[in-house]
DNA sequence: GCCGTTTTCGGCCCGACTGTTTTCAGTCG
């Protein structure tokens, strides 16, 4: 992979390019949007050069001739002559140290010219040392900031998995809603959006009480300290160790700002070009004509129409052809967790659950599900007490005598290993007697690309796989995925009729949006499910709700949201 | 350095907040 590295040069060429004494300010822009741009590539700018050369970059947005040129240089000769020219110049480690709250460019080269801080440590010493209060343009308060910029820069908190960032702005927004200090209030930013992970969190108020709100902001139960406080933004550091800003605008900006706000960054950036074409401006408080007189602001709907587009849901929000797609009037209807009928991967006590399958069974119901799948372990998980094929028939009986009971429809199934060779851990004549087959990867994760993807197409092959759960086995921020070729097995699975899980466990959240993306090419459908080992876990189904939308699933590609009846019959017949 | 249904030249997104200034530069999102 080329693209973390290329693009933190490119965010090193602007720093450094920002401290020419030449005005060289749209040069340095136009690298920060190409490090924008590679950073947040799903595809690797090594494959896009092998595969269409120079030409290939310079379809990317933000890359011309010459960045395109100096990324071709990095490829072929692993140097970029013009950044190891500067680097000379300025043998400064600005990647980390514009990482701390407070330090941009100019500053860390203040810091370089006057009393030689190159890097992190520097720094810290630096700090330690008090030798900063005294610079021109820093005082007691700036060495202040910095220290603690750096502890926080220490504690390495990385962006944090939505599933525990969502619930914590909704105690948030809860907490400011019950106050009665605000009109409305919204989560927006990349939490809006569903991304899987979350920098920080953005939370957007109508208020006419502005001043009281932030407050009631800074005074939160959750809060560790306020980093800014003005009259309509407070930034505060949450316990939790995400920040979270709030924001409070006029109720006749909200959409405006609710647009802004939510993002991302490229899809701003476009909307916002195409306002200037269409004569007006675009920014948080609303939509304006030359005059400077307001045409739209008080709805996301009124702002997105004026600028000839459809609204479209948050989560469509990347720049990922989302704009064209809302300007031609053709948007996808996306899948919506209301449609989602069933969860067809549901543990119970019988392997690592924790609840017998009449309480999992009651669980579902409440939440309005029609049905569930019971998809317990096989014998090779012998750590979750999975069962062999013995113990499974009696296993299959059980669910037979709770569905004749009553209460919604239990599907007999099991999660089947995949073996280290391709084989499954169970007897084709104990599948036979399965409604469906789900099948995962829990051990071996380790091997060679070719030897793992023979193994996950020899298990498509033998047609006893109906579903593929949790496919790249990847747990965020804790375990990569296993080093499969998915197009190869995506090829597969259109083959043989398998399904491709999205697990919405919130540190697996697998497949993810770009590899729905990816599989979206072949014929293939998916099935949210939550892959629950107790019942409060089948809340969870929300967060593949949102990776689905992500990459932009429609209900049709969805089988849980069909009646179990029609879904039966996707599955293999014996 | 990039880009084009107002442009192949002349534009380039924009506002909030802070600290150290005494009118604003730097940083952030």
């Amino acid at each position: 992979m080329y693209n973390t590295k290329i693009a933190e040069i490119f965010e090193e060429i602007a720093n450094m390019l920002a401290l020419d004494e030449v005005e060289r300010r749209f040069e340095v822009l136009a690298y920060r949007k190409a490090a924008l741009t590679i950073s947040s590539l799903q595809e690797d700018v090594g494959e896009i050069y092998k595969k269409k050369g120079v030409e290939g970059l310079m379809e990317l947005p933000g890359i011309g001739k010459g960045i395109a040129g100096s990324i071709k240089e990095y490829i072929e000769t692993g140097k970029i002559k013009k950044y190891e020219e500067l680097k000379k110049q300025y043998p400064i480690d600005f990647t980390n140290l514009t990482k701390i709250q407070g330090m941009g460019a100019k500053r860390t080269f203040k810091l370089y010219q006057t009393i030689g801080v190159k890097n992190i440590d520097d720094l810290r010493k630096a700090v330690d040392q008090h030798k900063i209060r005294g610079l021109e343009g820093f005082g007691e308060r700036s060495e202040e900031e910095i220290k603690k910029g750096l502890a926080q820069f220490d504690s390495g908190k990385g962006r944090m998995l939505l599933g525990h960032a969502l619930p914590e702005a909704e105690a948030i927004v809860k907490k400011l809603r019950d106050s009665g200090l605000v009109k409305q209030i919204t989560i927006a930013g990349s939490t809006r959006r569903m991304r899987e992970t979350v920098g920080d969190l953005d939370i957007l108020v109508s208020s006419s009480k502005a001043d009281a709100v932030m407050e009631m902001a800074k005074k939160m139960q959750e809060v560790e300290r306020t980093i800014v406080s003005g009259p309509t933004k407070t930034t505060v550091l949450l316990k939790i160790g995400l920040t979270c800003d709030i924001r409070v605008v006029e109720d006749s900006s909200f959409g405006a700002a609710l647009q802004y706000f939510t993002g991302n960054k490229d899809h701003n950036v476009k909307l916002r070009e195409i306002a200037i074409k269409k004569g007006y401006k675009l920014n948080e408080y609303g939509l304006f004509d030359r005059k400077g007189k307001s045409v739209a602001g008080k709805t996301e709907e009124e702002v997105y129409s004026k600028l000839g587009l459809d609204w479209m849901e948050p989560e469509m929000r990347e720049n990922r052809g989302e704009i064209d797609l809302a300007m031609s009037r053709k948007l996808p209807k996306l899948v919506q967790q209301e449609d989602v009928l069933g969860d067809l991967h549901v543990h119970t006590n019988h392997s690592d659950g924790l609840e017998p399958l009449g309480e999992m069974a009651a669980s579902a119901a409440k939440l309005g599900l029609k049905y569930i799948g019971i998809t317990d372990h096989t014998k090779s998980e012998y750590q979750a007490r999975g069962m062999d094929d013995k113990k499974f028939v009696k296993h299959l009986e059980g669910i037979d005598k709770e569905n004749e009971r009553g209460g919604i429809r239990l599907l007999k199934s099991a999660e089947i290993d995949i073996l280290k060779d391709g084989s499954l851990d169970l007897e084709n004549k104990t599948l036979e007697m399965m409604d469906y087959r789900l099948a995962s990867i829990h051990t071996n994760l380790n091997l060679k690309r070719d030897e793992m993807t023979k193994r996950v197409i020899k298990a498509f092959d033998s047609g006893y796989v109906d579903i593929w759960a949790h496919p790249t086995d990847r747990l965020i921020n804790a375990r990569p995925p296993i080093d499969v070729d998915l197009d190869k097995v995506f090829e597969a699975a259109e083959r043989n009729n398998v399904i491709l899980e999205i697990d919405s466990y919130p540190d697996r959240l697998d497949l993810n949006d770009e590899n729905i993306f990816k599989a979206r090419n072949y014929k293939v459908k998916f099935s949210i499910d939550t892959d629950s080992h107790r019942s409060e876990n089948m809340l969870f189904l929300r967060y593949g709700i949102g990776m689905a939308k992500r990459g932009w699933l429609t209900k049709e590609l969805v089988v849980n949201t069909l009646p179990a009846e029609k879904l039966l019959k996707l599955f293999h017949k014996f």
